[in-house]
DNA sequence: GGCGACTATTCAGCGTTACTATGTACTAGT
DNA sequence: ACTAGTACATAGTAACGCTGAATAGTCGCC
């Protein structure tokens, strides 16, 4: 992936899962498979299942092991509360951020 | 500042800086005070001068040392053409998410 | 029964970035 | 002198995503 994806992703992709997990509950594989599908060819699978720890233990996620008809036991996460709360402030933070960024992109003129 | 903007900037501050010298050349303090007057009121000085250092050690930017009328010299920085081309790059990757985000929001419904 | 392919999770080590906090230096006004 | 405003610099820290590898279960094929 392009280094400028990379940075630009920290601290977006947290808030890209935690909408994912809005509109339905998922677990790790899933998501990743569905980032995948969107056109983020390239997040590490490490990289997501390291997010859906954080966000578990900042408490914006309730966890739920189900059993997988192929392979290993599932763990589905779905947003609770608090997650939907900090996702608010998330699309907050993001307005103002693509605001700026759109002004400065029709300044610029290219 | 609150930690998802800290987080949402990196990668983004970056660009914001590139285009904000795409515009017309300007030096650190100056940027620092329109990021301020911009709305970014909590951006850290010692932020944008470590950024212009790095910029500069990448090749996109010129600098020039101009003699101030008051206070030290200002190292005055314009985008040279590798800048402009990786700006470019910006733009197209930060177009690129922007556009995923939309998507996700929409369909989120909030 | 052994092997690869797919599903599913976990972890150690790394590089990049922005923040904190502080220091340096020059000018002007009181 | 002292303060405020201008202007730049840097050492140390925390957070985040990536790399690369390991582990483990199920399935189908030869």
């Amino acid at each position: 992936m392009g280094k400028q994806m990379t940075e630009m992703l920290k601290g977006t992709l947290e808030g890209i899962v935690l909408a994912i997990l809005s509109v339905r509950p998922a677990y790790g594989y899933e998501i990743t498979a569905r980032l995948r599908d969107e056109g983020f060819a390239d997040i590490a699978e490490g990289t997501i299942y390291a997010l859906l720890v954080r966000i578990e233990q900042k408490g914006f996620v309730d966890v739920e092991k189900v059993p997988s008809e192929k392979g290993p036991p599932r763990k589905v996460y779905s947003l609770n509360a608090q997650g939907r709360e900090y996702l608010d402030e998330f699309w907050t933070t993001w307005g103002f951020l693509a605001e700026r960024l759109e002004q400065l992109h029709t300044e610029g003129g290219n």
